[in-house]
DNA sequence: AAGTGTGAATTGATTCACAGCC
DNA sequence: GGCTGTGAATCAATTCACACTT
């Protein structure tokens, strides 16, 4: 992924490869997408193109959640959407807290994927003394000192950090001493964490970088056509 | 990723692992701080920690690249660096395309990451009308009409979509067609393109998502002690 | 006839463990 | 003696191809 891995093999329980695991929010929004435009029954052939990804790939997926298909039918639309949703825990309610409001935890609070769809945005805390009180998106800011009765009165066990690098660490540590378990982190250095606390990095500059590699050798191979006439796999699933 | 892959095994010519490209960034940046911070000499044990990776795949990721090391001694910060630096194009210089000014578009704007490093904001793009000629981190900010010329004009192959959803796929196909070959996306639609143009996605919701399902087993393995029972693997390394 | 679910085969990534070099 | 670089072994993910169900 591009965000750094969680380093657990398998999920816990019945076992989903965490790859799996990675593609169920790609197959529920898929979902969610068709209900809307009407469909009952969806292939899997359809889904996985609506998806991105290649039918073998979704069905062995999907096989890991149960057998929620009907052979020579396909998939309920409104019953995947559930099993897919339930498996994702989007059924509760996740009061999220956002650490550092700077121009990224600004368009995180107003982000819709965050706000909608089984999460909460249960209070945004920053450090400077004067965003305190403001109201972003009609949520007030709370001083840093405020983190951990936050946490305990919301039962935060999810946070984002979007602090600056600097500081993250340290904000983290604190995040997980007051009960958080999860953490979303977009601040630009890895974050050292306890047994079964779990990270997730979203690395803004590493995808550019890792665009700027490939494109690099895209341009190297129209200069020199030895390494141009090496084959290209054919690309045959969308990307993105 | 969390992003989308880049549905090419290897890289070309060399053949570098898609998934030691993806850590490269990391090293980089993990360098950089060691330089900054006077290191002038670093073991793959002491790299590999400060990038949150365990050692065997620092050395196996850098073998890659090439033989730049010293055995009984460890790699020079400053050529590793360089090395690292010009493996991924940072040593030229990226114009960037960015569309959509919405609240993230914005933050990518200011975003110190998207600016320094290589990489340079060419020109901001919006549909909106009351948008344009505004200034956003100093930039202007051009009409949608405009798009194909300053692609032109800039020379610009790299290009983030921050558009709504639903506009994404228009976007993206124009952008294509004007000349961008790679595509950070971070609407949350995939994105279809033709052979030999990249995509990587960035998705804030999904990484959410599949926090929510970890931490669902987490809670639902403290209820009941028999699936509590099954043995966790130990996190040795670092996350995020 | 259509299309899921899944063993088997393949491909890719990670880890081990040590030979080789400084 | 210490540490890199790398074959070999292991583990995970993907793809194939078809038996089985409706």
């Amino acid at each position: 992924m591009s965000g750094s891995r969680v380093e657990r093999p398998l999920a816990r329980g019945r076992g989903i490869p965490e790859a799996t695991v990675a593609r169920l929010p790609l197959y529920h929004r898929s979902l969610v997408a068709l209900r809307e435009r009407g469909v009952t029954t969806v292939s899997s052939e359809e889904l996985a193109a609506a998806a991105g990804v290649n039918s073998a790939k979704l069905r062995k997926d999907l096989s890991h959640l149960g057998s929620y298909g009907t052979r020579g039918v396909g998939y309920d639309v409104d019953y995947l959407v559930y099993q897919v949703a339930r498996e994702l825990g989007l059924t509760q309610d996740w009061p999220v807290v956002i650490v550092g409001v700077g121009n990224l935890g600004h368009a995180l609070a107003n982000y819709g994927g965050f706000t909608s769809r089984g999460f909460r945005v249960a209070a945004l805390v920053d450090n400077d003394e004067a965003l305190a009180g403001e109201l972003v998106n009609g949520l007030p800011v709370y001083p840093l000192a405020k983190l951990e009765q936050i946490i305990a009165e919301h039962h935060v066990s999810i946070a984002v950090v979007a602090t600056p690098g600097p500081v993250a660490q340290d904000v983290c540590d604190r995040l997980v001493a007051a009960g958080v378990t999860s953490v979303l982190n977009f601040a630009p250095v890895p974050l050292q964490v306890p047994e079964g606390v779990d990270v997730r990095k979203v690395d803004l500059a590493s995808e550019l970088q890792i665009l700027a590699f490939h494109e690099q050798r895209k341009q190297m191979s129209l200069l020199t056509p030895l390494t141009a006439l090496a084959p290209l796999p054919p690309r045959t699933e969308a990307a993105g």
